[in-house]
DNA sequence: CAGTGAGCGAGCTTCCGCTTGACTT
């Protein structure tokens, strides 16, 4: 008699909220949500299908949705419900932001409660939020759920409409959306870069010095600071800066040469402190960061072995944007940080880390270890295997990390002055950093993308102004300037997370969706896009610019906002999106009306920087064109590989194998396009 | 009667975000 039924998303959380709440509560879990817009016509019924039509939505009528539960969840739904028969209250845990707000609405919609219904949350699996949140239940926010389902809408209208423009204009299948295609522009657009990208020489001098052999760099000649790789233009390869000295391979050897009986001494010494501050504690974004720098995961691995960890309760919930540690996890990782590496590693204060993202909902903690008390990895070793215990080993040291002192230290700068047999002024420089007291970093040293020599460790020796130094060796070193690093996995969900772009929930899905879609493809860990995302991705700017801006879903969370503070009508935002008003026709228009105006033949036309050729992409791939003779291009063949020296050679070999040559005035690929 | 081919019409592709199995490889 007298249970109450209560509801939460995971059926993870629904088990350990069970050992805290009494026998009076009975735990049961919707497994995220239950009901959603239909995925094709043929879902919704014969007699509604006019009405709704493959959208889903209304568009006449106030852009009222039709839901439909998936077969899928039709025994959750039937569970739930034969919980509900015998409960006399019911209340909705789900997640407290705008997708668990609506969850907790569908579920009160689809069981139809006769009991009455509160709605609790918490944001920390504890005791204590818990016991709290029963205390502090609510009613359902009518509003908030009207901006998650604006957003749904949003999402639908966008990708549904657009993706049949590129059906038509570029090749079957393709298909556009708000992270999606914003995703996707990023990739290309590196690319271009790189296409655009002229690679330039310069040269400097390599000294090491005696007492302790240290290497110094020459850094200035007669005052002029010597040319680095940050000071040439990427796209023309010219310096950017006039009063600074480039070097070639001649005259750096001829400097080296200058220099054989020249005195070396030092010019200054420059000592700063060093101090370093932890990182914050993992969530889902960083965590697919750094599981990939040092344990080379995929994001998908990372989130199906932090899921196996979550289940069986050694990490809270791994898919958060939120840096928070609970009370009681901030105990646990000082009590086992003065345990472990002593009293002086423990800051006076526990260290707070504020919200890191851009539209950060903060529903969870952030990702750690599980429980009051830490357990550590060595006590682990025989119930995890071995990419469990290597992820939890991550998870454990970053969190004990966040609540450790700075590093601290000094950095020494040495000047080195010399002047060679042609009366010129050299200048050599050095840095180095000695850490006095390790604080996290005796714990936890975060990844790097590109390990540099700056944030190394080095040591100088103890010199001072004036002092001579011995020239043990000199040596003219080349360098070039490289072009910007493709995007990684871990790199492009940092882009995108950094504009507040997709959700925990979806990074790992976004990166599936374009390598599906045969947008990008992996070479190693780079991400390098198709041709046929070039395509996509020129239509879209050109065509449904604002839709591809990368402030766009910016902007959204902002109105969502506001329809959820009630300050913004939903309607009126959706009406003006889809079918504008002053001046914006509104997408209706851009799919329907306007769909002549996108030229299939330019969008799908890619120049090649430095020649003539262009890549066509047509209903078969992309092919190159070049002279009114066309080749065909291997499938592996990245875009910025397709130098002018690459185009000539492709298209002497089309020559060569006349049966693979063709000409361009016969037989259209595609209707549309030629 | 069997095989071929032109012509026509119908159906399909697609979004984001929440959560796990159930499934195959």
């Amino acid at each position: 008699m007298g249970k109450s039924l209560v509801i939460v998303e995971s059926p993870a959380k629904a088990r350990t909220i069970a050992g805290y709440l009494g026998d009076d509560y009975v735990l049961g879990s919707s497994v995220g949500h239950i009901r959603d817009l239909p995925s094709r016509a043929s879902d919704v019924p014969a007699a509604q299908r006019k009405r709704f039509g493959a959208l889903g939505v209304d568009i006449n009528e106030g852009f009222e949705p039709y839901y439909v539960v998936s077969p899928e969840k039709k025994k959750t739904i039937s569970e739930l419900k034969k919980h509900l028969a015998k409960a006399d209250e019911l209340l909705l845990a789900t997640d407290e932001d705008r997708e668990g707000e609506a969850i907790a609405w569908h579920l009160v919609e689809v069981l139809k409660p006769k009991v009455p219904v509160r709605r609790m949350v918490f944001h920390e699996i504890t005791k204590d939020a818990i016991s709290k949140a029963l205390d502090e239940t609510r009613a359902i926010d009518d509003r908030l759920v009207d901006a998650q389902e604006t957003r749904r809408i949003l999402d639908r209208l966008y990708g549904y409409e657009v993706s049949p423009v590129l059906w038509k204009k570029v090749t079957r299948g393709l298909s556009a959306g708000r992270v999606q295609s914003v995703a996707t522009r990023l990739v290309v657009q590196r690319e271009r870069e790189r296409m655009a990208f002229r690679s330039a020489e310069y040269w400097d001098l390599l000294a090491t010095f005696d007492p302790g052999a240290f290497e110094a760099r020459l850094v200035a000649l007669d005052g002029a600071r010597i040319a680095q790789g940050k000071d040439f233009e990427p796209t023309t390869g010219e310096l950017r800066e006039s009063g600074v000295v480039r070097l070639d391979e001649a005259r750096a050897r001829t400097l080296s040469e200058s220099l054989d009986d020249a005195t070396f001494a030092v010019r200054s010494v420059e000592e700063r402190p060093y101090r370093r501050k932890p990182a914050a504690p993992f969530r889902t974004a960083t965590l697919q960061q750094e599981a990939s720098r040092k344990l080379r995961f995929s994001a998908q691995t990372t989130m199906r072995v932090a899921q196996r960890l979550y289940e069986s309760g050694y990490i809270t919930y791994m898919r958060t944007d939120s840096t928070t540690l609970s009370e009681s996890a901030l105990a646990a990782a000082r009590t086992q940080v003065a345990e472990l590496f002593g009293e002086d590693f423990v800051p006076a204060k526990p260290r707070v880390y504020g919200r890191a993202v851009a539209n950060a909902q903060e529903a969870h903690e952030a990702i750690r270890p599980a429980g009051d008390a830490f357990r550590t990895p060595k006590q682990l070793e025989r119930e995890l295997n071995r990419d469990e215990l290597a992820l939890y080993d991550l998870v454990w040291k970053r969190t004990l990390a966040s609540q450790m002192e700075d590093a601290r230290g000094q950095t020494v700068s040495l000047r080195i002055g010399a002047t060679s047999a042609n009366g010129e002024d050299l200048e050599f420089g050095a840095s180095g950093t000695v850490i006095t007291f390790r604080g996290f970093l005796a714990a936890y040293e975060p990844g790097k993308d590109e390990p540099t020599d700056d944030d190394e460790e080095r040591v100088l020796p103890q010199l001072k102004v004036g002092q001579e130094v011995t020239l043990e060796a000199l040596e003219p070193d080349g360098h070039s300037t490289v072009p910007p690093a493709r995007y990684t996995e871990p790199t492009l969900v940092r882009a995108l997370e950094e504009r507040g772009i997709g959700r925990p929930s979806t990074y790992a899905a976004i990166l599936s969706t374009i390598v599906d879609r045969g947008y990008v493809f992996k070479r190693g860990t780079a991400l390098v896009p198709t041709f046929v995302a070039f395509s996509v991705v020129n239509l879209l700017e050109r065509h449904f610019e604002q839709l591809v801006d990368f402030d766009f879903t910016a902007r959204m969370e902002h109105d969502l906002d506001r329809i959820a503070a009630g300050e913004q009508a939903r309607n009126e935002w959706l009406e003006r999106f889809y079918f504008g008003n002053d001046g914006d026709p509104g997408l209706h228009h851009l799919v329907t009306e306007n769909l002549d105006a996108i030229d299939a033949r330019a969008v799908n036309s890619i120049a090649i920087p430095g020649s003539e050729a262009v890549v066509r992409v047509g209903r078969y791939g992309p092919y190159l064109e070049h002279d009114e003779r066309r080749a065909s291009l291997p499938a592996d063949l990245a875009p910025d590989e397709l130098t002018p020296g690459r185009v000539e050679e492709l298209a002497q070999g089309a020559l060569d194998r006349a049966d693979s040559m063709f000409r361009t005035d016969v037989a259209p690929w595609c209707p549309e396009i030629f």
